[in-house]
DNA sequence: CCGCATCCCCAAAGATACTG
DNA sequence: CAGTATCTTTGGGGATGCGG
């Protein structure tokens, strides 16, 4: 990993460890649990099993990633975060919340990946939820929010259940409207969750 | 800006607008203020006139960077952050909190640049230190801090003067070792400051 | 299958020279 | 001073191979 920006500065020297490209992106994943080599080949679109491999290796030297072997019958190898690597949350959620403001809603083309809605709800909005139980429906994807705890998958007694499209889902957290999803339960707990998404940004855009 | 992740998530979204090499390190420039092109590579060693010049323009596009040209008689353009630059800032103290709990002591081939010390006191204790008036001189670099705001420079009536090298700062924030500095006026002032300070992590080392 | 290593090709980064 | 032009070098994307 010869890359080093070689000044004395903590940016400077947390960027040598996690700013090579898809370095984030493949502790994002592993900041859900452990997961295989595959399962982050599948889940990172695009990042070419060479570069997966060489991030592997380099965030293991450095000490935020740490390979295991699970014990028989399964015997797989398994790559988690370290307790170093655990602590980048803080400073992802806040990266993220404020990519979150200028994100539009999906297109076609940007991959809807397995995963994309907890994804995004862990990121945007568990750390500043309110208690209580909530379930969203898009698509095939189920994603749950219990207490600010990102769960995925349905939940038993939900308070508010909320379906629709990735569309839908999009104007309901920036723009507040309800038009587009299906929302069952208490209705005014849902708005006390709308009430605390970080707010949009009109961003320019290049020519 | 050819380097999308084409993901649908606000961590990837971030990336695309600031995960470029060099991109972070320009916003830590220019969130000290606005600053001129020249002056932004000579607080940046080795990023190649080209590639600043790139960031610029792609930050700029991203609504991130503003370029604005001075009224005369200066008449020199210069670069500022955004409001949605400036928003970056909690995500980087984060991230620079990150790194610093692994950044050993300077090393001789790391530059220690102009401004070096404010920088790190910046992104390290500034957001957490209490009110107080201290002073720090490192060779030729003089940082202050007024109530959790960093002052480049010496100020009046410091409460607590904190003279010695790098290596001697150091180790007086991780290791607490007042050893290597030379402390004049209010000790348990400076005391209540290294209290906060963020502990270091011991990290394994890639052989 | 899973976990990579290798190879090829191209795009981006580094270095430096040069210009309005 | 504020970049662009040019050249070289490095790293990433994609496919494929291959041992366990």
């Amino acid at each position: 990993m010869p890359k080093r920006y070689e000044q004395y500065c903590p940016m400077a020297h947390a960027l040598d460890l996690v700013g090579d490209r898809w370095a984030l992106l493949v502790i994002r994943e592993l900041m859900h649990g452990a997961k295989r080599y595959t399962d982050l080949v599948d889940r990172l679109p695009g990042i070419g099993t060479n570069i997966l491999a060489t991030r592997l290796r380099d965030l293991e030297g450095n000490g935020i990633v740490a390979r295991r072997v699970l014990p028989p019958p399964a015997a797989s190898k398994v790559y988690e975060l370290t307790d170093y690597g655990r602590g980048l949350r803080p400073a992802m959620r806040e990266l993220a919340l404020w990519g979150a403001r200028s994100l539009g809603p999906p297109s076609v083309q940007e991959e809807l990946f397995d995963g994309w809605l907890g994804n995004a709800m862990d990121t945007v909005i568990a750390s500043l939820a309110p208690p209580g139980r909530f379930e969203f429906r898009v698509g095939n994807e189920v994603a749950s929010l219990v207490d600010g705890e990102v769960v995925d998958g349905p939940i038993d007694d939900p308070q508010v259940v909320v379906e629709g499209d990735a569309q839908g889902i999009y104007s309901l957290f920036v723009d507040r409207c309800l038009d587009l999803v299906t929302v069952t339960g208490d209705h005014d707990l849902l708005a006390q969750l709308l009430d605390v998404a970080p707010p949009r940004i009109e961003q320019p855009v290049q020519a």
